[in-house]
DNA sequence: ATTATCTATAGATCTATAGATAATGC
DNA sequence: ATTATCTATAGATCTATAGATAATGC
């Protein structure tokens, strides 16, 4: 059942893809090598031809999922004329929020990734540096070191407000809070 | 090896707060049954004898560790002239930052309670309110609606930016994103 | 006699590996 | 000949249960 170095690679990057769904929506912990492979349309002991360990999947699988979208943001702010609301009207969008598998990996994953090894939280923190640096450059601020701090905060308010919005039940509570937190950065 | 009835029930009490603790430094996932009992002192094996399963134990443990967390912040409040930045400025403290197992558990497991059952996200959601109801009472604003808008949108910067805080590495990052959440808060 | 706890283990699941298979690519 | 994938399984771990044990409390 060999296929071509092509295929091969497709495969992987199939996984790699797959596995970036899968672990924002169900956690590191929520899905195993099995499942995964099978969702990806392989049998799971071919995995193991493709990486190193479930770890180091996790690590690339959050490095494409969290790449994937910056580019999104990075997208949806060149095409808008005012690129801070549109990031932050999608960010706190009930789409964005109920769309764990394809949406920000911080705020699926980070409170997994606080507790994982030395290379995921790099990815990580690379990944809020990015986020930072983008926002940095859509929100006021009359310095730099200003806009920074802005850019913090607004972000802290972004992954704040999803993340309680995607704990509470309540359709109504949900909405109030992605509301308030759009009003208040835009 | 029985105990007494009273020594039972501080038993049970010491499984459900040990329980509390290591679920929000290690996930639900990250802790066994076993370990969890062994850090409490006793036998895996009698864990079903005070508890119906172990996403029985998730409840419990929840809503003792967020009515504790709650607890305290009230307290903080009722001793300090100034409750609101004696809240914000524990909560972004690199104190609770480095406290995991201590702090508040809707920054450390409402990621995974939203993957979990009716019940789990239940005990969340009443947290949440709880939380809010309590800085609704503190904020600045005209109306009670204006109020509670704040509110969410202090809880959201404050959870977000714990969240930013834990997962960075960076020391000074890490306490930057935490002391410009504080700036805009107070 | 009751029951809180312990020992031991069943049954399921998970990561990882070994060896076989069959199509690719030199 | 090489190698991407598959089948099968080893070994570890996890939840849950069965049955034994020994101290409590009527």
């Amino acid at each position: 059942m060999r296929v071509s170095r092509e295929q091969a690679a497709r495969n992987r990057e199939r996984v790699v893809d797959v596995a970036g769904e899968l672990f924002r929506a169900k956690g590191f912990d929520g899905i195993g090598v099995a499942d995964l492979m099978q969702a990806a349309g392989l049998t799971h002991g071919g995995f193991y031809g493709s990486f190193a360990s479930k770890e180091a999947l996790e690590v690339e699988a959050s490095r494409h999922a969290l790449d994937g979208a910056a580019a999104f943001l990075k997208d949806l702010a060149a095409k808008s004329d005012d690129p801070l609301q549109a990031i932050v009207r999608f960010y706190l969008s009930p789409q964005h929020r109920d769309g764990i598998g394809e949406g920000c990996a911080i705020s699926a994953l980070s409170q997994d990734a606080v507790r994982g090894g030395q290379a995921l939280r790099g990815v990580f923190e690379a990944a809020i540096r990015d986020y930072l640096s983008l926002l940095g450059g859509l929100v006021p601020g009359d310095t730099e070191a200003a806009r920074f701090k802005r850019s913090m905060v607004t972000y802290s308010t972004m992954v704040g407000a999803l993340q309680l919005a995607r704990t509470v039940t309540d359709p109504k509570l949900s909405h109030a809070i992605l509301e308030a937190a759009v009003e208040a950065l835009i």
